[in-house]
DNA sequence: CTCTCAAGTTACTCACCCGTAGGCTACCCG
DNA sequence: CGGGTAGCCTACGGGTGAGTAACTTGAGAG
């Protein structure tokens, strides 16, 4: 084949450093979100990026460092994409509304991302798992924060039937949840799923600080 | 020391097989929890169990069938304990609170349990991922045909802004979601914990099959 | 008392995979 | 043109952990 003489060098070439990261980073995340963060092999991500294992080791450090890089990276996108979403002048459930809206936008396009983040980031143990669960909490306290701000522009504080910080971690992993399947169906939309979770919760809730309370009927 | 020859024999003696395979599927479950399936060791259950390697593989088979023995284990109390909690003749509210109760009662008393079913099984892939998304998803069914009930009991069917699956899928995660919440709060009472979901989401529900819905405001 | 079989162990093999040593080649700058 | 440096690779060391072979010991049956 006359063609071979001619297309072999088109794997690789020489490429500056930013871009190789990019690549290694991509391969990582995509291969971490398939095996997790043990089962995943640095052969393997090598071989997915293009490029020979030492590579990754200059650059990017051993394979903890590169799963740090890769849950760095990730959740930082998933929190500029939200954060480019809401708008902070609008009341409340608006603004959860908007946060919602973009989470789900975030989660159909880099699916990937997502999975690393929610499932594979808690199974390695120590520094990351801290890492994430400390993120997963400043969004909980964020949500918290609509719900309070709700919930005293209403003049109602904390109650026994009312816990800011749970109901945030139970919305949250409602939102969370729901994210998960909505990735088999993709034929929903970003806004309708937002929806159904207003639905759910911010109208439970708005009864509960109307002073409206489920109890047990026995 | 005199009494060394009296209790050094105290580790093992000779025990009947299912004596055996009860410790070692507590120890399995025990250090899949801390470390998850990949970083778990043979070694490390074996010694935890108090019994040498070689009886794991003549008594349970391989690593992934003692993975699997667990989950099934853990799986089947999970469900007996819900259902054992459940009342069948009971309205469709009062059926939901008293399965997230018993669900809250046994989180609490097996943590271990529920860390594997809930964190670890899912990184395995392959037929477990494959199990437990299934055990989800009956949950998931069951919750949907008790949300669907009530509400075709008000004479409501699927519209826009309701999909009974979807929001299962939201109502099952925020459960969960509270329930790794309530791991870090020994002290929150399962009724309580029961409650606040009930009035989150029931209350919601409540409002969304009677007509009222919400809609963003802009 | 001894024969047999289940309970249990030590000590090994073998494969896999993280991490690295050392060398090669293209591009750039003087 | 010739060095220097940044991009890139092949090939190996070494450690860890799954799974096994072959031995030992106790307890009950005849």
């Amino acid at each position: 084949m006359s063609e071979d003489d001619q297309r072999p060098p088109e794997r690789a070439r020489r490429l500056p450093r930013a871009v190789r990261e990019r690549q290694i980073l991509d391969a990582a995340v995509q291969v971490f979100s398939r095996h997790g963060y043990h089962a995943a092999s640095m052969d393997e991500i090598s071989d997915v990026a293009g490029v020979s294992k030492p590579m990754i080791y200059t650059y990017l450090g051993s394979k903890e460092d590169l799963f740090g890089a890769c849950i760095r990276r990730e959740a930082t996108r998933l929190l500029e994409a939200i954060q480019a979403g809401v708008k902070p002048d609008l009341p409340p459930d608006m603004q959860l509304w908007h946060g919602l809206r973009s989470f789900y936008r975030f989660v159909a396009e880099y699916r990937e991302s997502w999975t690393v983040l929610h499932r594979q980031a808690l199974t390695v143990g120590g520094a990351f798992a801290a890492e994430i669960t400390d993120m997963r909490a400043r969004a909980i306290q964020l949500v918290a924060a609509l719900v309070v701000s709700a919930g005293t522009r209403k003049g109602v504080g904390e109650q026994a039937e009312f816990s800011g910080e749970g109901l945030s971690a139970a919305l949250v992993g409602a939102a969370e949840s729901l994210a998960d399947w909505a990735l088999d169906h993709p034929d929903i939309s970003d806004g309708v799923l937002a929806s159904w979770l207003m639905n759910l919760v911010w109208l439970g809730f708005n009864d509960l600080i109307e002073g409206q309370v489920w109890k047990p009927s026995e």
